[in-house]
DNA sequence: GAACACAGCG
DNA sequence: ACGCTGTGTTCT
């Protein structure tokens, strides 16, 4: 291995003459944790360690005239970009080895000492990952280490990309953009998956805006009032009502309460088990302390991770199995809908915030080619209001909110594919009485009425039956493995959904890049993308964005449309 | 530290 | 039912 330290602009002379020929670039950095130290750079030959506390100013100008115009292949780029981005320094397009071997599903860990080690067959060292990369002079050994992670990754890039190369397509969906040009790649998920990565580190830059004043105020009202209540509950019965153990004990013992079993055996006290006896004051108590809690834990979780007036959630880019993200400290993901309202612009800023209408719907329509269901969504009808009118023989306008409640339970449940006892239970929880038997004569009218589900639940069963396991592409591609009905019809959807998220995104990307407006992406949940941006143009930002949906839409489903609701808004919350 | 229960979101 | 994460309790 070849390697060469640069700390003089004489250096970088050199590296510009033997990197500029080439179109890829492999890139690792090394930083203090902080700030940014290191930055190996290679081509087909020797490796460049650019040491940015020697080079200073002329080395980031340096990498950011150099970078502009490279494909850059990294592992876990998410990592390095965030540092270079800081500094303006922005590849033109990029590959990154630890979401190729994601998508490839050959491993569960994915560290490029795992991916080194599968594909190469190559013992990786990571020892000094953690050395002080801080001090004055770097040893001999440190040098060594950073040079050859560009190596490995440089070893793995053809290998991982024939890999994907060969992974069968759709072919109408042909999508030529950088990273398919400059790295050669064909498979549309790679493709979008790998400009992707860009998105996400912007993503974690950026942070999402908080109202500490609110935030406070409101976590200051739960803490009364979660601690009064608990230390109620807790002198007037002792017992300590946070403890499921020990309040099912309680509730059957000593109230006479006859509740469900879970799983392993232990008495249920969940909201579903604990409504039955709602009219219960003690139960009632319970319930008001649960919602209490949960609101707090949130709050706490937020507050614990407030930088200034922002939060700053990690995503994993591939967070589920179906390719949806994941968002942590805190999760952004599942803040309860009340509180979203925190969550407010900078002074003089706006949210943008648009989600897909009944997504999961169209997609579950088109991906089984289900002609009635598809037809009502291209002659835009009202698709659970339609569905009540099939079920019970009536006609839409005589359809009432509860007949509508229940068809919505029906379209979603069929996704998971419901049993009709599970309907029966999902009615229930819409405050819906509906025995097994009447549940089970609606399940077999939907499914008679709806062809195309009866017929690809039918073969996904004989599949599991045959093989053991189902497997397929989302419309974008993206490859699943399915070992139960329920997640064999659930993969190939969710993930669709997580296709054209994406896809939206690095769309709207494209055309804020082209028309040169400030617009900043604070989150994204499965269905629905906030944007932050001045006040002043936040009218244009809702138009693209609500274009760049509706493309990637047309682009992933032929046959149904994609319909979008997007508002500007001070704070994170519907109208 | 792992496993479970619970609860939030899509 | 499907996919996640966070908190807290209880078990090993």
């Amino acid at each position: 291995m070849r390697f060469e330290y640069i700390t003089s602009p004489e250096g970088l002379l050199k590296v510009k003459e033997k990197l500029s020929p080439e179109a890829v670039l492999f890139l690792d950095t090394e930083t203090t944790g902080d700030r940014l130290r290191l930055v190996q750079l290679g081509g087909q030959g020797e490796i460049f360690l650019l040491d940015l506390f020697e080079l200073g100013e002329r080395g980031v100008l340096f990498l950011k005239e150099l970078l502009s115009q490279k494909g850059v292949v990294g592992h876990n780029l998410k990592f390095d970009l965030k540092y270079l981005y800081r500094y303006h320094i922005e590849p033109y397009a990029v590959f990154d080895t630890m979401v190729a071997s994601q998508l490839l599903a050959e491993l569960d860990r994915h560290s490029l000492q795992s991916v080194a080690m599968h594909y190469l067959g190559q013992v990786l060292d990571k020892s000094l990952q953690l050395s002080d990369w801080g001090s004055r002079v770097l040893t001999k050994a440190q040098l060594e280490y950073a040079a050859l992670d560009v190596v490995v990754v440089r070893d793995l890039f053809p290998i991982l990309l024939e890999k994907l190369n060969q992974c069968p397509v759709r072919e109408e969906i042909l999508l030529k953009t950088r990273t398919s040009r400059v790295f050669g790649l064909q498979n549309p998920v790679a493709i979008v998956e790998m400009a992707f990565v860009q998105e996400v580190a912007k993503l974690e830059l950026n942070g999402l805006p908080v109202d500490t004043q609110e935030l406070e105020s409101v976590f200051r009202e739960y803490s009364r009032k979660v601690q009064r209540m608990i230390m109620d509950f807790i002198s007037t019965h002792r017992v300590d009502p946070m403890s499921p153990k020990q309040l099912g004990e309680f509730l059957t013992r000593r109230l006479g309460l006859d509740l469900p079993k879970t799983e392993k055996g232990n008495v249920s006290t969940d909201d579903k088990a604990l409504s039955e006896h709602a009219h219960h004051p003690v139960v009632r108590h319970i319930l008001e302390i649960r919602a209490s809690k949960k609101i707090l834990d949130k709050l706490e979780e937020i507050r614990e991770n407030l930088r200034g007036n922002r939060v700053y959630p990690e995503f994993k880019q591939i967070g589920a199995v179906t390719g949806r993200m994941a968002s942590s400290n805190p999760n952004v993901q599942n803040i309860p809908k009340d509180l979203r309202r925190i969550f407010k612009a900078e002074e003089g800023n706006l949210f943008v915030i648009a989600d897909f209408s009944q997504i999961e719907l169209r997609i579950a329509a088109e991906y089984v080619g289900e002609i009635r269901m598809i037809r009502a969504f291209q002659e835009g009808r009202d698709l659970h209001r339609y569905t009540a009118s099939i079920l019970l023989g009536k006609r839409e306008e005589d359809i009432t909110k509860e007949e509508r409640q229940l068809a919505k339970a029906v379209n979603f449940g069929l996704i998971y594919g419901i049993s009709a006892k599970g309907l029966s239970q999902y009615a229930a929880t819409y405050g819906i009485d509906l025995p097994v038997e009447e549940a089970q004569a609606i399940r077999e009218r939907f499914f008679s009425y709806f062809e195309g589900f009866r017929d690809w639940h039918n073969r996904v069963k004989e599949e599991l039956k045959k093989t053991g396991k189902s497997s397929g592409h989302t419309l974008l591609g993206r490859s699943y493995v399915a070992h139960t009905f329920p997640d064999a019809v659930n993969y190939p959807i969710q993930g669709t959904g997580a296709d054209l998220l994406k896809l939206a995104v690095l769309m709207l990307d494209a055309e804020l890049r082209k028309e040169g407006i400030p617009a900043k992406v604070v989150n994204l949940v499965h269905d629905e993308i906030v944007l932050e941006c001045p006040q002043e143009v936040a009218q244009e930002v809702q138009t693209l964005l609500e274009r760049a949906m509706k493309r990637a839409g047309s682009i992933i489903l032929k046959r149904v449309p994609v319909e979008v609701e997007v508002t500007v808004k001070e704070r994170w919350e519907k109208e």
